[in-house]
DNA sequence: GCCGTTTTCGGCCCGACTGTTTTCAGTCG
C-alpha cells in the first residue's frame, strides 16, 4: 500500500468524522495526518515495519496503530465502522458548493435527507429554506448546485479518459496483437471528453470475435450495452461510455479520420471534396463510386491538396483554409520544453524538497526549474512568511552551488496572491528579491467582472510581475471561471510584457485553448506551467502542451523552450533590472 | 486526535465572503 492510498484513507476519515459531527480538530488530526503521510520522502511500508511511525509529527498512538494495521492488512477496522454509520449520500452532497460538513448534518439529522435526490425534492418542496441559518437564496443555491451537478454527470476530465483509454488499447495491442487506436475527442485532446472511442483494425485471416471478448471482458468494464460483429459499446466502471468499432484495413484510415474530427470538421472537409469532385465519408474518400485506396490517414489530406492537420486541431476554426494556404503552424512539442516554471515545494503547500523536484527535472533533461511557493496571505496553503522567503533563498542558492557541475539552474520565484483591490501580497522591496513572479487570483472568486477586472488589469500593472497565473481561475467539472473581461486582460498582459500561463494541471488547463489565439493576435507570450505540488506532477506539463498545440501555438510562443540565460534575460528585461 | 506542558487539559489557522440575521454561522481557499 503507498502512502497516497493512507492519506486517502487518512483524508475520508477527516470528512466522515466532519459530517457525524465530531469535533472539527479531531477530523484536522487525521487531514493533518494525511498531509505528513504524503510529504513522506520514504516508503511508508518502510516506516510503519520499522516502527517509526510514532515518530512522525501529528501520529500520537491512535494514529500509529490504526495506520499500521491499515498497512499491515490492507485494512482498518475503525474505518469500516465509520463508513457505515454516515450515509454515502452525504459525502455526495458535498460537492454542492456552499455545503459543508454542518449544513449537510442539519439537513440530515433535522429532515432526515441521505440522498441528493431526496435533497433536491426538498428544495423543490421548499423545506431547506425553513431551516435554521438557511433560507431561499442558499435553498436555490443548492438546487443550482445540483444541476450542475447532473449537468457533469456523464462529462469526464481528459487525464481519467486518457489514463482508461491507455490501458484497454493496451490490453486489445497485446493480447490479440490487433492495430487500434483511440479516435473521437480524447485524440483531439479536448480538456473534457463524454465517452472513449477506439477503432481496431479486423485481422484479415480471422474473425473479430477473440477482439470482441477481450473488450467485453475488460476489467474496467462494468456492463456491456449492445455488440455485434464489428462493434461493441459498453459501460465502464466510473460511468464512462467506452465504444470499439472494427474495420477492415482497406477502410481503417478513413475510419480513423472520420471518427476523429470534429462534426464541424468533418462536414467542412466534405464539402471540400465535394468541390475538387470527390466524396469522403467513414468508409472512403470515392471519385465517382470508386473508392481511392490509401495506406495511411495523412495520404487523405494530400489527395485533398491540404498539409497534414494534426488531430488536436480538427476543430473546424479555420484549420482547413490554412492548410490548404499550407500555413499550418509547426505546433509545439515536448521536446521543446527546456526548463519548468511553477512548481510548489514542501515550503508551502507542496510535497516534495526542493532539491527532490531538482533532481527529478535534471533527470527528465530540463535545464531549469521555477520554485514558486505560496505568498503570505495563502493561510491555508502554507503561505511563505519573508523569513520563509530568506530561508528558501539560502537553500537555493546552496543547492545551485552544487547542480553548477550539470549546468542545471534552480529559480527563484513567487506565485504571489493577487489581493482583492488588485495589489500584490509582498511589498516590491520583497518581489525585488525573485528571479521572477507570477501573479495568481486565489481569493474572492465572486467579485462581479468589473471589480474582477480592474484587480487584474491592477496587478498587471505591476513591473514585478512576469507571469499572469491561471488566469481564469476555472476549475474544470468544478468550478466555473471567474467573471472577468478576458479580451482586456490579455490586452494588458501583452501591452505590459507579461507572459500567460497555461497552467497545466489536468482540472485546470487555464489559459483555454480557445482564447490562444486571439493572445498571440494581441501580442501575448505564453508559459506552459504544471503548477506541480510533487515530483512526479511535473510531468502534467504534457496536458498543457494539449492545450497549446490545440490553440495553434509554436515553440516559439512559448517562453520555457528558452534557454536558461534568455528566460532570466526576458525576466530581467522586463523588470527593467 | 495530538501537543505541550501548568502531567491533565486547553488550544489547535484565519480572513473574506455569503447569507442569514440584526450579531452570527458556515463555507471556502
Amino acid at each position: 500500500m503507498n502512502k497516497y492510498e493512507v492519506a486517502r484513507v487518512l483524508s475520508s476519515i477527516g470528512l466522515l468524522l466532519e459530517l457525524k459531527g465530531e469535533s472539527f480538530f479531531k477530523a484536522k488530526a487525521y487531514y493533518d495526518a494525511a498531509r505528513t503521510v504524503e510529504m513522506l520522502d520514504e516508503d511508508i511500508e518502510t516506516v510503519v515495519y520499522e516502527n517509526r511511525l510514532g515518530q512522525l509529527r501529528g501520529f500520537g498512538q491512535a494514529l500509529t496503530s490504526k495506520v499500521t494495521e491499515l498497512v499491515t492488512t490492507g485494512k482498518m477496522a475503525y474505518y469500516e465502522r465509520l463508513q457505515k454509520t454516515v450515509p454515502p449520500g452525504l459525502i455526495e452532497m458535498t460537492k454542492i458548493p456552499g455545503l459543508g460538513a454542518k449544513r449537510i448534518r442539519t439537513i440530515y439529522e433535522s429532515l432526515g435527507i441521505s440522498t441528493i435526490d431526496e435533497l433536491k425534492k426538498a428544495c423543490l418542496d421548499n423545506r431547506i429554506a425553513s431551516l435554521k441559518n438557511f433560507g431561499r437564496s442558499m435553498q436555490q443555491n443548492i438546487l443550482n448546485g445540483i444541476e450542475n451537478l447532473d449537468k457533469i454527470k456523464n462529462r469526464f476530465l481528459y487525464v481519467r479518459a486518457e489514463e482508461l483509454a491507455a490501458d484497454i488499447l493496451k490490453d486489445l495491442k497485446d493480447g490479440a496483437r490487433v492495430t487500434a487506436e483511440v479516435v473521437g475527442s480524447l485524440r483531439r485532446k479536448t480538456e473534457i471528453v463524454s465517452d472513449i472511442d477506439i477503432i481496431a483494425m479486423l485481422p484479415g485471416d480471422t474473425g473479430s470475435g477473440e477482439i470482441l471478448d477481450l473488450f467485453t471482458g475488460h476489467r474496467f468494464v462494468s456492463e456491456v450495452v449492445s455488440t455485434d460483429d464489428f462493434k461493441s459499446s459498453v459501460v465502464l466502471a466510473n460511468g464512462m461510455r467506452c465504444d470499439l468499432r472494427m474495420v477492415s484495413d482497406s477502410r481503417y484510415p478513413y475510419a480513423l479520420y472520420y471518427f476523429t474530427g470534429s462534426r464541424g470538421h468533418n462536414k467542412a472537409m466534405a464539402r471540400l471534396a465535394e468541390q475538387k469532385g470527390l466524396r469522403i465519408d467513414e468508409s472512403g474518400l470515392y471519385r465517382g463510386d470508386c473508392r481511392i485506396n490509401i495506406s495511411d490517414e495523412a495520404e487523405i489530406f494530400d489527395l485533398l491538396g491540404l498539409q497534414y492537420i494534426p488531430p488536436e486541431l480538427r476543430e473546424n476554426t479555420g484549420e482547413i483554409e490554412a492548410a490548404l494556404r499550407s500555413e499550418l503552424p509547426e505546433l509545439v512539442t515536448g521536446s521543446d520544453i527546456r526548463g519548468i516554471l511553477h512548481v510548489h515545494t514542501n515550503y508551502s503547500d507542496g510535497t516534495d524538497s526542493i532539491e527532490k523536484l531538482a533532481d527529478y527535472c535534471v533527470k527528465e533533461g530540463y535545464e531549469y526549474i521555477g520554485i514558486c511557493d505560496h505568498s503570505k496571505s495563502a493561510h491555508y496553503a502554507g503561505g511563505l512568511s519573508v523569513e520563509d522567503i530568506k530561508r528558501q533563498h539560502e537553500e537555493i542558492d546552496l543547492l545551485n552551488e552544487k547542480y553548477c557541475s550539470c549546468s542545471f539552474r534552480i529559480l527563484k520565484g513567487i506565485e504571489v496572491d493577487i489581493l482583492p483591490d488588485g495589489s500584490l501580497d509582498y511589498d516590491d522591496d520583497v518581489l525585488e528579491w525573485f528571479d521572477f513572479v507570477i501573479a495568481s487570483v486565489h481569493s474572492s472568486f465572486r467579485m462581479d467582472g468589473d471589480k474582477m477586472t480592474r484587480r487584474v488589469l491592477t496587478a498587471l500593472e505591476n513591473p514585478h510581475v512576469n507571469i499572469l497565473g491561471h488566469p481564469t481561475g476555472r476549475l474544470l467539472l468544478a468550478r466555473e471561471p471567474y467573471s472577468i473581461d478576458i479580451g482586456a486582460v490579455l490586452k494588458k498582459a501583452a501591452e505590459k510584457n507579461v507572459i500567460i500561463e497555461i497552467n497545466a494541471n489536468p482540472h485546470r488547463l487555464d489559459l483555454d485553448w480557445r482564447f490562444c489565439r486571439p493572445a498571440k493576435q494581441s501580442g501575448c507570450m505564453f508559459a506552459i506551467n504544471p503548477d506541480a505540488h510533487r515530483s512526479e506532477e511535473i510531468d502534467e506539463i504534457r496536458f498543457g502542451l494539449n492545450v497549446a498545440r490545440k490553440g495553434w501555438l509554436t515553440a516559439r510562443d512559448i517562453v520555457n523552450t528558452l534557454g536558461v540565460r534568455e528566460i532570466m534575460g526576458l525576466f530581467r528585461e522586463k523588470r527593467g533590472i
